[in-house]
RNA sequence: GCCCCUAUCGUCUAGCGGCUAGGACAGGAGAUUCUCAUUCUUCAAACCGGGGUUCGAUUCCCCGUGGGGGCACCA
């Protein structure tokens, strides 16, 4: 019996954890794997979610299982808040994971647990223990080192300036999915467990991956060259390596800089976008068509088609430029598309998390009007306040430079007087009526609605951008409008 | 310094030996709607360089160059 087939199922490699777990039913060895392993040290990176969302769709893609394992072996970095901001994130994204922690912090789902390695120290040194055994471990200065086979000789590092033991060895070869046949070599012995007597991560990373049964490994570009040490770490367990799919990373755009974004970076933070209320599909999409594309001309794609048509050869092989006008504008096709339940709930929560006076307070139908009027005119939730704010308060700015130029037009306070003048005689039931009401004011005289337009669009918003004005006039009401046509004619 | 990956408009990309090199975002100019936004039309915009292979290279190979990543008792 092979290693391999020893570990095909979590339950007989961890017996022991049997007992707080529900046994699942055996893994098939035909069923991708995937996991998607954070630590959590920082905040959640546009990078790593991207990172999920491929291994997510390639699981849905295949009908295989999403692992999150959690990486916080660094105790002095770690911290709960990151932890809730890893599954919060995953969430709000639509990333939900078949096995992995319960959020709620009770327990783990999947049997293959537990999925944070900070709970997982038995198993390390189990698997430590099989390569000191097996001769493939030694100790030094305290820390166990993985030994490679071949031949020692002594070489001076430019690098780290001072000479080092190296090993002459083969090279290492890496199958990878999105790259193809990469060629490495791995030259010198390398630590396994620091003299703290804590594993690192190339250790953990492959025990783990061997012991939760993962088929498949999609991580970042930044991983490749650590991928040789754990080819020979699977080797050196006589286990068979997954295959490897290394993506592209995700670039500065160029406003930003040089190098992959950071999390210093503008727009960097998942968190960023949650808290300006983008739309979770919206940015989902985005991300999807940042090294991957459908084959064709195709950008905006429900969800189930991006799972229907990704798969790992169609991801590039190129480091892809982060483009927030882009984003802002997937962003925004999709804010238009948006229901008018979701858009009302969606701006009732931005408007309670972001004060805007009275808006937050108002009548619930009379909210969901005004909201609904701006919908389809903003490219983002975050212009909502500014531009709907007369809605919900008779102190409103007046555009001065709006003002100046609407002003020296024509005699626009003569039209304002003869409209305040029509109207009580006015019918405010719909836009058309109103629209007709004012043409016929305007025909009267030989003149358009568009004379009337831009002056009562300015008396009683303050500004030049909106939406249709008869829809503001019918929605502020008779005795607003009139009260501000009032104080604006006595202020111009 | 060494190792690995990579290279089409400003950006995301299509192209898988023969194309007027296509689309999208951003930008310019128009059109439409009562303003604005949307929408529509339209313009400008790219095969990094040099060698090969081939009847023919954006496409295949090599070398440069550019970009990116990695070289820890970080993850």
């Amino acid at each position: 019996m092979t290693e391999w087939t020893e570990f095909a199922r979590c339950q007989i490699l961890r017996p022991h954890h049997l007992l707080s777990v529900t046994p699942s039913a055996p893994i098939r060895m035909s069923q991708v794997r995937v996991r998607f392993a954070p630590s959590p040290t920082g905040f959640f990176h546009i990078g790593s979610a991207r990172t999920a969302l491929f291994n997510w769709l390639y699981a849905r893609h295949t009908g295989g299982k999403f692992i999150l394992r959690i990486e916080d072996t660094d105790q002095a970095r770690n911290s709960e808040e990151f932890l809730r901001l890893i599954y919060d994130s995953l969430t709000w994204l639509g990333l939900d994971w078949d096995e992995g922690p319960e959020p709620s912090g009770s327990g783990d789902r999947g049997s293959c647990g537990p999925y944070r390695q900070s709970q997982r120290g038995a198993i390390y040194e189990e698997y430590k223990r099989k390569l000191l055994d097996a001769g493939r471990a030694y100790e030094k200065d305290g820390a166990i080192w993985f030994r490679l086979l071949g031949e020692r000789y002594e070489a001076y590092d430019d690098h780290r300036k001072k000479t080092v033991t190296k090993v002459r060895n083969e090279k290492v070869v890496i199958d990878d999915r999105i790259r193809g046949r990469v060629e490495r070599v791995e030259d010198e012995d390398f630590v396994i467990f620091r003299s703290d007597g804590n594993p690192v991560f190339h250790f953990v990373n492959v025990v783990d991956d061997i012991t939760m049964q993962v088929t498949h490994i999609i991580r970042g570009e930044d991983h490749l060259s650590n991928t040789s040490k754990h080819v020979l770490l699977y080797a050196g367990f006589g286990a068979q390596p997954p295959a490897f799919a290394h993506i592209p990373l995700i670039l500065k755009s160029p406003e930003m800089g040089q190098g992959k974004m950071s999390k210093r970076d503008q727009g960097a933070l998942v968190e960023e976008y949650r808290q300006r209320h983008f739309l979770p599909e919206a940015l989902v999409n985005y991300l999807a068509l940042l090294g991957w594309n459908p084959g064709d001309d195709r950008e905006k794609m429900p969800i189930a088609e991006i799972i229907r048509l990704f798969d790992l050869p169609g991801v590039n092989q190129s480091n892809a430029r982060f483009d927030a006008k882009k984003l802002a504008n997937m962003n925004m096709t999709y804010l238009l598309e948006l229901p008018p339940d979701r858009f009302v709930a969606l701006a009732q929560d931005y408007l309670r998390a972001h004060p805007a006076g009275a808006a937050a307070r108002a009548q619930p139908g009379y909210f969901r009007e005004v909201m609904l009027l701006a919908q389809p005119k903003i490219k983002g939730i975050e212009e909502l306040p500014a531009y709907t704010a007369y809605f919900f308060t008779e102190d409103y700015a007046v555009d001065a430079k709006v003002k100046d130029k609407v002003m020296a037009k024509g005699e626009p306070k003569a039209r304002l007087g003869e409209l305040l003048a029509a109207l009580p005689t006015l019918d405010f039931a719909s836009d058309a009526a109103i629209e007709e009401g004012i043409k016929q004011l305007a025909a009267g005289r030989g003149l358009g609605f568009g004379d009337y337009q831009a002056v009562t669009r300015l008396a009683v918003t303050g500004t030049n951008a909106g939406p249709s004005l008869t829809a503001i006039l019918r929605v502020l009401g008779a005795p607003r409008v009139q009260a501000r046509l009032e104080r604006f004619l006595a202020g111009a």
